[in-house]
DNA sequence: CAGTTTCAAGACGACTGGTCTAATTTGCGT
DNA sequence: ACGCAAATTAGACCAGTCGTCTTGAAACTG
């Protein structure tokens, strides 16, 4: 059954995930993988043709559930885009602190390993903070429009250093597991944007 | 010889070091780096208890010579902390153009894959990171003083971040293959500290 | 020079990795 | 109910992993 096949296969993104976002990309056997998602070693070339194209498929699932969050935190929706945009990094803070300094995030996690690594997977992480990248952009804007944000503001490079910001953040976390590197980050932020503290 | 043992030892190192910031930790067996180093595979254990802690002593060999480069490039010689400050970001700038992109900060490399692998390699980059943030943070004070950058600055958050922000951006530009993320940082630390384009 | 620590050398073990082929199971059309 | 094609699985496969161990050479020490 059609359907079957595609649960399977998604079954198997969904408990590769935390495992990967534990101990990154090589460090993960498929065994380890398949043995958790309880489906037979056998089966996995039927889901996908190699292990890279399963981590390919895993990057491009994950960033359709988030960027599903993101737009639900930065829609339009009477408050101010300002007000929007800082529940987007409240948010990253609050997920870290609540997960004990784990961070959730795939591209944060894998970025460095497996860029250099499969083009493939390159691809699907460029291709994903891409567009989270531009939809905060897109709430930068609008708040340059609506006038909770300053004018001076490119929206593009304001988006896209913020977010290099709160991605290196969330590394010197992991290494460091404590928040001080994300509550600074949240300080910069709120200069950045004019905002009170 | 004493000298020798260290020479060995400091070979291994020196030949790790851009396979494993070529292809990661994990990825890399010893094998590899013991062919490329002509150094027979049961010696590897007369210079390291294990391939953690050799990894540990990678991060930390590594450290000990950026820490010598920043001090070079951040050191008070007549010249502006501001614009000693700036050669420090244009430095990072331009090292990634030159490499093809190919990052050399081990740091950045191996940041997320080793963080929850190894305790031992987690914190020699905490304290490798945390070195170089207090060396930049102690210039932008140097700013502060000297006049060439504002006093609302506050150094150690401002060092910290520019810090995340680059780095972050580092991984966006091996993700790309591109400068974009890297300009893009640029414009902001320049907006940051007040400086003009 | 004798004796002992230091290092070189690589075979070896126990195991895990991703991949593939061959067999089994399933499901559908008739 | 039966046969055939498709979906699914079992397990072998070999290359490669880290780390150990034994043996030999070299070099320092007394």
């Amino acid at each position: 059954m059609k359907s079957t096949r595609l649960n399977i296969r998604q079954h198997i993104l969904d408990t590769a995930k935390p495992i990967i976002l534990g101990k990154g990309f090589v460090a993960v056997g498929l065994n380890e993988v398949l043995q958790a998602a309880d489906v037979p070693k056998g089966s996995f070339y039927h889901y996908f043709k190699s292990k890279e194209l399963f981590g390919e498929a895993l990057i491009a699932s994950y960033f359709e559930d988030y960027l599903v969050e993101v737009e639900l935190l930065l829609k339009a929706n009477g408050v101010s885009a300002a007000t929007r945009f800082m529940q987007y990094w409240n948010g990253w803070l609050t997920s870290l602190a609540d997960k004990d300094m784990q961070c959730q995030c795939l591209a944060v996690k894998l970025a460095g390993e497996v860029s250099d690594l499969s083009e493939a997977m390159r691809l699907a992480l460029h291709h994903g903070t891409d567009r989270v990248i531009d939809r905060l952009a897109q709430c930068v804007e609008e708040g340059r429009t609506d006038g909770s944000l300053p004018t001076s503001l490119d929206a593009a490079v304001c988006a896209e250093t913020l977010y290099e910001m709160w991605f290196g953040a969330s590394l010197l976390t992991k290494l460091r597991r404590d928040l001080s590197a994300l509550e600074s980050a949240m300080r910069s932020t709120k200069q950045i944007l004019g905002l009170s503290t």
